[in-house]
DNA sequence: CTTCGTTTGGTGTTTCAGAGAACATAACAC
DNA sequence: GTGTTATGTTCTCTGAAACACCAAACGAAG
């Protein structure tokens, strides 16, 4: 609520030393290269409002750190002196950990959200909080010389599969797996030494969305994937993630969608995750189970009476939490991910014309129903993101570290 | 997404000459003492985290402008030397218009949320929006020389029971009043000559209580209003109002609560609004009709059990909306206004209840539930807000226009 | 091929906001 | 009274960004 005035050298406040319109200018600029992978001079000019010199200034200030590097201009021709284009230092990257029922994948991403590496490290069982630690420790040390030799890492962030409170990134309760009051973050922490973060996956992916993927320009965006275990959600408002206050905001799995349904694991009955899952559609195509590659595949095959039934009735419950979501959110685009977004492949005007007749009229003809744009490398990127946070909002605490500019 | 730059004397910027940080450090101590309507100079220094110096100089600037007052200090007597107590003005003051279905009701509010005149125009028949127009202009009309003389107008704030676009100030549809596509908010300007917006009046309802009301201090809060022409909702995550990508977000009476449940006349079947209502409670009652404290009164005095089954019934339904609000926005406080909050006054204890044990268990045990605070201002000092808007982003551009102010 | 207009980067100057230090002031505590 | 503490006041200093001017690099027109 309130916004963060000027302070110079305060001495309670040891990152930054500078000025907090510049440390703000230089976020800003830093925020729009890690966007936009490349933007000319004159680009940022325009979208930051500042005077030519000043971004001038700021470039200079962020290239000598290290941060950013200009190329000479190669874009389209036009009247007038060519602007140098800006690029995101490939030495800066971020590291991504998420923990599922049955792996462990850590990657390791650039500025700019280009996945560089990714190592998806496959677990007999459910591993545990301390499990996935150290699994995701092994391979970090693992990567260390090269880590340290190659990249400035600014910090890790965890993707959770459950409810998380980012303050402190402890996860509150992960149910699929089995996770309850577990201090990720900092036993990441301990475990590595890097600052670590943690949030809850499908908001991570929501933002992932927003920034690269089929979000990209907008303010408002409503995520939903849905997966083994069931259906998490991320939601943009305003351009901003909505957090609640505790960070537990945006489980639209959750969501109502038939009196009298089953019950839920979270207590409560006809929960959308219970009426819509891939579990029910395996079982009628005579699966024991699988992943959603497959399931696509078998649906596309099937001819089946009972699956297509199965498959628009359950059309019909996400139509109803997509209406809801609607109402309340107003946004532009709806992301339909895992399991979902083959749902909706499967018949993308049935759900377009539930959708805008039940949600009021405004806000159902804004709303676009989109698959997600940014595959496999998703979660990576979300997690990424929370890793590159403190880098973002104050640049130049990690310009210190040594190791030249990889590029002049 | 972008935060506003600093940009001295840009020549496209008539509003304000003055450097955009002193702008953000003067709109923020605005905004601070128009909040708390009181405030020491300590308090704001500790507040903003500015400097001693900087709060003198900022305040002298405000006072010398007449939009602040510093009196005497007063507080608990403490060591050190007491610190002087800056209020808003009196003299700056915004309208707000509130067209209902068998009314107008136009109001003068004080910096501070004090509502200083509030006439109700009670109409024969549903108002239609020149008619609303029309009426709020003559009174205004009326009031002029006495707003010319003693105050300075901010502007004026439309609540209107509908899909409004805040962009414009244009009502998209207001089902009860039959407008539809109304740029109210022009007609308005033009017809009184003072700036103008409107809003959703939920939203502004559930602004006002987070300011002044039953949220104050709080950033995530969910309102809920129940009137004689449905449910209307209102939202703040993360300290600010969800608008959506046109400002149509909110709508929490159309959330989906009942399977096979009637025809909304929002073209969608279950809806909230169409399941708990004042209507079905009066005609259990045997009451043709009435309002809220008529409402209150009457279940009060019944001891039916057919009524009784009613409410439950009723508030089981609005649990499961509030379910889904829980669970998806995670706020600290929900509260209800008009014959939701009269429903949950009967039960307090069943309806909690409900909430702890459908939503999930992190997000349940933060939501508190309260009934609205502000009472029968709640609306003028919602929609005065909205008049206070440009204000309170840029004090300064207010402060050319004459008279001196109220004390000193 | 030359010239002109246009768009951009670079440099030095100017303005201004906020921090900080030193001092003044007004309360309480004893 | 004297000491302590918290605050307002004044002045100086620093740094950031705008601005004006010039140089550079391009397309367009002749």
């Amino acid at each position: 609520m309130m916004s963060s005035p000027r302070q110079r050298a305060a001495p309670t406040a040891p990152p930054s030393e500078l000025d907090p319109s510049r440390r703000n200018n230089l976020a800003l600029i830093t925020s729009l290269v890690h966007h936009h992978r490349v933007l000319s001079r004159a680009q940022l000019t325009k979208r930051t409002g500042l005077n030519r010199s000043t971004v001038g200034t700021l470039i200079g200030q962020l290239a000598a750190l290290g941060l950013v590097y200009e190329t000479a201009p190669t874009g389209e021709a036009q009247v007038g002196r060519p602007s140098p284009e800006v690029r995101p230092s490939p030495s800066i990257a971020a590291l991504a950990v998420y923990p599922e029922i049955d792996a462990v994948t850590i990657g390791l991403v650039n500025l700019g959200g280009i996945v560089q590496k990714k190592i998806r490290f496959a677990t007999e069982r459910i591993p545990s909080a301390r499990e996935a630690v150290n699994i995701a420790a092994a391979v970090i040390e693992g990567m260390r010389t090269e880590l340290e030799h190659s990249y400035r890492i600014t910090g890790i962030g965890v993707a959770v599969p459950g409810l998380v409170n980012p303050d402190d990134g402890t996860v509150r309760h992960a149910p699929h797996l089995g996770w309850r009051d577990e201090p990720v973050a900092r036993m990441l922490t301990e475990a590595t030494g890097y600052a670590c973060q943690a949030a809850n996956d499908a908001s991570l992916a929501a933002e992932a969305e927003l920034i690269f993927g089929a979000g990209a320009g907008r303010d408002n965006l409503v995520y939903l994937n849905g997966g083994a275990s069931g259906i998490g959600g991320g939601i943009i408002s305003n351009g901003r993630l909505l957090r609640g206050a505790s960070g537990y905001a945006g489980e639209l799995g959750h969501t109502f969608v038939r009196t009298s349904g089953e019950q839920c694991h979270c207590g409560a009955t006809g929960c959308l995750e219970t009426e819509v899952s891939q579990g029910r559609l395996f079982d009628l195509l005579g699966l024991s189970g699988g992943d959603t590659p497959q399931l696509e595949q078998a649906l596309g095959a099937s001819s089946s009476a009972a699956v297509a039934e199965e498959v628009s009735r359950q059309l019909g419950f996400l139509a109803i939490a997509l209406r809801n979501a609607v109402n309340t959110f107003n946004p532009e685009v709806i992301i339909l991910d895992g399991f979902l977004g083959v749902l909706y492949a499967l018949a993308p005007a049935t759900l377009d014309d539930l959708l805008l007749s039940q949600a009021m009229d405004g806000p159902a003809t804004q709303a676009k129903v989109h698959p997600a744009a940014l595959g496999s490398n998703l979660m990576m990127i979300g997690a990424a993101e929370l890793g590159f946070a403190r880098f973002l909002a104050d640049p130049t605490g990690f310009g210190t570290t040594g190791l030249g500019s990889a590029a002049e």
